[in-house]
DNA sequence: CGTGCTATCTAAGCGCTGTACAGATTGGAC
DNA sequence: GTCCAATCTGTACAGCGCTTAGATAGCACG
């Protein structure tokens, strides 16, 4: 039937299961969380509806996919907002800043994130130890507050940081704050302002 | 044709629109968030699957009615937290922790409320003024910091202990933390040190 | 007491969804 | 060159959100 040249697409895809992951990526950015079902990834895919059962056991294995690649994606973003600054004070707050910016320019990939990190059988490995983005901040933050530290104060202060840095990425979207990010001139600034109440930009 | 006594149910209910947010509830909190969908909560109210449309413009409609019940809920949790404690310190503190036993306690419903926030027709009146979450947390900062405070920095603070809440509550159910947990001697104990990170029980 | 009016509810149906299953197609090992 | 296992298609099913047309009933007004 398709003897025209009309992309002779063979009949094994070749590599589906990374080509599903990102055909899902493009819808969720094309057309948002609600358009982003199996079969429209399918479609995207150009492949059968069921195709993809033979990649993922169901629809959350799929999903579950694309948030352990956004995830990379975090954990290079803020490796990178990291190696970009020298003081160990600020690092921490320049990593909160990164990751709250991940989500704000990827709002539902990072719902999705979290949506899939809430079921059980979610496991978020990062590629090599010591790089995912939790890794990267307990190392900043043992280098910032360091020695005389009680490990057991580091490590609240640690799930503090992270607890804050989390619920700003959630309520940054929210209108109630665009006067406040009016006043400090913008929404990095405000970022930067708000994780300071808890990570200051210098020895505290 | 029920003509027996097998719950004559009248064909007009009578309050659906308050019977559809309680089957609601209770689907959600018997057999959890996948399972509620419109036509179960119809059938649990004991209606046909498009009666709701005469109460509800659509899905997302019932569950924000759901959502602002679930607010509700937890601003009178937060108000007893509240009344309970003293010292406007230790106050802040007990209100956060307040907050973060609703989710534990609600989880489905927490969860509910917070997708429900997002959408941008979301409106999330107290029914008083002065009366909801916000509200509360703002009154116990100021009497807590008080006076002579830069009100940039009240703000600024405000915000940063909502978001280390909003944060806690949404990652508290992470196995993660069973550790710290346990070696702080409970959950409540845990999630207070976790905000005497931000919200120390006692003047900073 | 009857007569409408309107709010409420039902029944049927449309297009979509996630998932299961049997069979077609294919690349690679032997 | 043959066969196998992996991959993909076609078809089907039940359930979903939502629409529409019509049945039912409470209520105001004569």
């Amino acid at each position: 039937m398709s003897s025209k040249a009309e992309e002779p697409r063979p009949y094994h895809h070749g590599d589906l299961r990374r080509g599903l992951v990102a055909a899902a990526e493009r819808i969720l950015e094309r057309e948002g969380p609600n358009a982003l079902s199996l079969r429209a990834v399918a479609r995207e895919a150009g492949v059968s509806a069921a195709a993809p059962y033979h990649h993922f056991k169901d629809k959350d294995e799929l999903l579950a996919a694309v948030a352990h690649q956004g995830f990379e994606r975090l954990a290079d973003a803020m490796a990178q907002a990291s190696d970009s600054v020298e003081n160990p004070y600020q690092r921490i707050n320049a990593l909160g800043v990164a990751y709250v910016c991940f989500a704000r320019d990827n709002r539902a990939l990072y719902h999705l994130m979290y949506d899939s990190s809430r079921r059980e059988n979610f496991r978020a490995e990062p590629r090599k130890p010591d790089e995912g983005p939790g890794s990267v901040t307990r190392k900043a933050l043992t280098t910032a507050v360091g020695e005389h530290a009680d490990p057991l104060q580091l490590e609240l202060r640690q799930v503090a940081g992270w607890c804050m840095t989390h619920g700003l990425a959630e309520m940054e979207a929210s209108r109630e704050f665009d006067d406040l990010k009016a006043r400090l001139g913008g929404d990095k600034a405000f970022y930067g302002a708000v994780l300071a109440q808890l990570m200051p930009p210098g020895p505290k």
